[in-house]
DNA sequence: GTCTATAGAAAGATAGAC
DNA sequence: GTCTATCTTTCTATAGAC
């Protein structure tokens, strides 16, 4: 009541980089039109260019989002010493993130292609620095005499492969509980480095 | 020469799978547009339609001669007697014949939620089936103790995902060569199922 | 900030000549 | 079997009123 005109630009903002993300995820970004996007937000089609120059900069600004926030998740954590103890928060960690954020995974892992040649670039290097962070894990392990790994660098993409994989069946509510997951998980990539 | 009239039914039709699948799995499929897809061909747009009624069939039908390949090929092994031996099989095997095959394994995996529903239910049927493939041999093996894995369904998936994730970053001619790769991988199956 | 209206390009699919 | 031509729809993005 007491607000000005009718400026939404701090909440429209957020709503059309959540619907995108909604759509985009569901449908694909090639499949998904502004239209569908102004409709799920509730404006019209040329309002959206008011929050983001062009349909590609929406997407690749999602999944940069997406991959600076989960860089920045797992180096706020505390660290621990043991590499099997950094091993075994690396791995749940990774489930949890990823089963909280299933639309963001989804684009971050399918819409690669969709990327112009220097947003590619961008979020290659982003994921690449996510996935040094397990390499190291397992470095160390290994330098340790912890884990017996024949090459670290296909241990970190099969770790990473079989861990987010969960994204692709776990249902909240099934038949088995998130903590039921993470541990079998972890137990696999224990038994899978030699630990 | 001695060819009758202009007729290339028997070669252009395979051609025009060839172009889509090329197609679909370097741009996705809703980002693909016909011309596009006769353009590689060699043909005009409209002539597409003599060889598929529809975009959506062109798709829907590369999945289902790819899953229904792969089922094929795997039942056509000869069969070992061990569960041992057999994971180690599946697991050669699985790599081997996804590196072999890149683009319609790329499209299996990434163009489901654009398939109908009808369609998307025929493909997942055949999915389903290759995993039972994997998870029989995984709870053989459990029951002969063998192996000790808390939960089948859930290795099941873990370690075709793991598997899968070859084809993400495994080139020809790489840093290592495809047996060693498969060797490195079948050692982390192994261990991870605790054989 | 959001709307209506529209420019301009391109899509999937069909018709009919050859 | 392939072509050209085209129907019809829909797209991204912009212009200008309010």
């Amino acid at each position: 009541m007491a607000r000005k005109t009718g400026s939404h630009s701090n909440i429209t903002g957020p709503l059309v980089q959540q619907a995108a993300q909604l759509l985009f995820a569901r449908h694909g970004f090639a499949a998904v039109t502004m239209r569908q996007i102004a409709a799920e937000v509730g404006v019209q089609a040329g309002a959206l260019y008011l929050y983001t120059p062009d349909k590609q900069t929406l997407l690749f600004n999602l999944m940069r989002t997406h991959m600076d926030a989960l860089l920045e998740a797992w180096q706020a954590r505390p660290h621990k010493q043991a590499p099997q103890d950094r091993l075994q928060d690396f791995s749940r960690f990774h489930i949890g993130y990823h089963l909280d954020r299933p639309d963001a995974v989804f684009i971050a892992y399918m819409e690669l292609r969709n990327l112009t040649a220097d947003n590619f670039a961008r979020i290659a290097k982003l994921r690449h620095a996510y996935e040094d962070q397990l390499e190291s894990i397992l470095a160390d392990g290994q330098a340790a005499g912890d884990f017996k790994i024949p090459d670290t660098r296909l241990a970190t993409l099969a770790i990473i492969a079989m861990l987010t994989g969960v994204n692709t069946w776990y249902r909240e509510g099934g038949r088995l509980s998130r903590d039921r997951v993470e541990r079998i998980y972890w137990n696999m990539v224990r038994r899978s480095v030699g630990a």
